[in-house]
DNA sequence: GAAATAGTGTCTTTAAGACAGTATGTG
DNA sequence: CACATACTGTCTTAAAGACACTATTTC
């Protein structure tokens, strides 16, 4: 330990310059209805990159963990705090970023729909987050940019190397869908079988078999019945289920 | 453009703190006789942490990708190029690093055993790579942190949070190891069905059954046959296969 | 020939897909 | 009652595990 405190003081930190050191983060929800992935983005008032839409980021404190700077930009810039929220990837190309050197360490995050428009749509929202649709134009895990359009449909162009973030982030949760219980983040505590299978059928991009979807799920033992049904829907009402935590397993 | 310019001279990018950034590379091995994983450690010179192992390491150059700077650490600390390489996770505990900030984009590295005997025990090898055996404490993709022990069984310290960033190696390649090609990288150009099953064997852990899995290899059309055997086997000599590169599907 | 592993064929089990048919809300 | 979806049951298909049996080399 005397050691190690000697070599400390004689440690010269400075002699190499330094990258600066971001995180951006992929807030990403399901609208059932509409059976598509959407993702929280910010129009950029200032140069560069002016009126493009830009993930939610900011700079990681120089005492502060990448885990705690992820979650300090969901608080600041959307006004979300306890969502699901877990590390992507680092972007480190040197001219990502116009300016200077910026490492980005991307972060995804998960949260229910109507959770999310009640911030969002909220009058006093902070720094303009506004919903973007997805569009995911490659098949299964390939990986590969994302395009963003609004509400209407219109394209909405993206910053920096953001469009391949936000495609690295649907590969992951594509890729984790069926070994992790993420599908659940994008839902209320309980939920019917089908809006589950919806929001599988969302990040996916494709339909599910019905049937095995159900079956898969019940055998697993990872849902269970409340008991409760939900009302109003014009049909049959479904049993509603919730997430069976099972640290048990 | 212009505006882009004109702030991009105004920007002042030293007004924050900057934390140096590494990278750290996890450069696993498979012995198919032991049966084990070997990872590439070198021992502290110097404090902190002096005697203890660490991963091949340096920092990031300022106008330097993040896979750049991992190749390079590759060829310099360990003599190995062109080797399978992909970014892991990045480690940025505000004190992992007891000198100063440093955050770490930490690498995972795929190269043949008998590739890497060569480059680690040639005497004009640098910085003093040795090969350390793994012993991973946990089943399955339950994850956590792994233990290194060198050639003779005695436990080798690791430095920092370099148990942490194995433990992550070991997990991802877990989960990869049945829907990416990694096996292959473990192995020569030609090889059997069973020096294939001992290396999936060596990275899981467990025993696989010999019958699904040469089916399961085969069906999928990931290996073709080369027509040549093995030979001097002390049995029958099996038929070597090759990777399919499957660009085609 | 003994030992050891390669390789083939078949049976069973399990999970997924297909699909028919019944159940039960809302309009 | 029509409609829409929930839910149950059964048949088929595909993949994995188990295992018996044959093949082929070295010693």
């Amino acid at each position: 330990m005397n050691d190690d405190l000697r070599f400390l003081a004689e440690y010269d930190a400075s002699r190499y310059p330094r990258p600066s050191v971001a995180v951006d983060v992929v807030l990403l929800t399901v609208d059932a209805d509409a059976r598509g992935l959407w993702a929280v983005l910010a129009r950029r008032d200032d140069p560069p990159q002016q009126e493009r839409w830009a993930l939610p980021g900011g700079f990681v404190g120089i005492d502060e963990s990448l885990d705690d700077a992820a979650a300090r930009v969901l608080r600041e810039k959307v006004g979300l705090a306890g969502v699901f929220i877990e590390q992507l990837y680092t972007f480190g190309a040197p001219n990502r970023d116009p300016r200077t050197r910026v490492i980005s360490v991307a972060y995804y995050a998960l949260v229910e729909a109507t959770g999310l428009e009640r911030v969002v749509t909220a009058d006093e929202r902070p720094a303009g987050a506004h919903l973007a649709r997805l569009h995911v134009p490659w098949p299964g895990e390939t990986g590969g940019p994302v395009e963003a359009v609004d509400g209407a449909g219109l394209p909405l162009p993206l910053a920096f190397d953001h469009a391949e973030i936000l495609g690295m982030a649907v590969k992951r949760i594509r890729g984790k869908l069926d070994y992790a219980p993420i599908g659940f983040e994008l839902l209320p505590d309980a939920f019917s079988l089908r809006d589950l299978r919806l929001v599988h059928e969302a990040i996916l991009g494709r339909a599910l078999n019905k049937d095995s979807f159900r079956r898969r799920m019940l055998d697993r033992g990872l849902v269970v019945p409340t008991g409760a049904r939900a009302t109003g829907v014009g049909h049959r009402p479904p049993e509603l289920y919730r997430f069976a935590n099972r640290s048990a397993t």
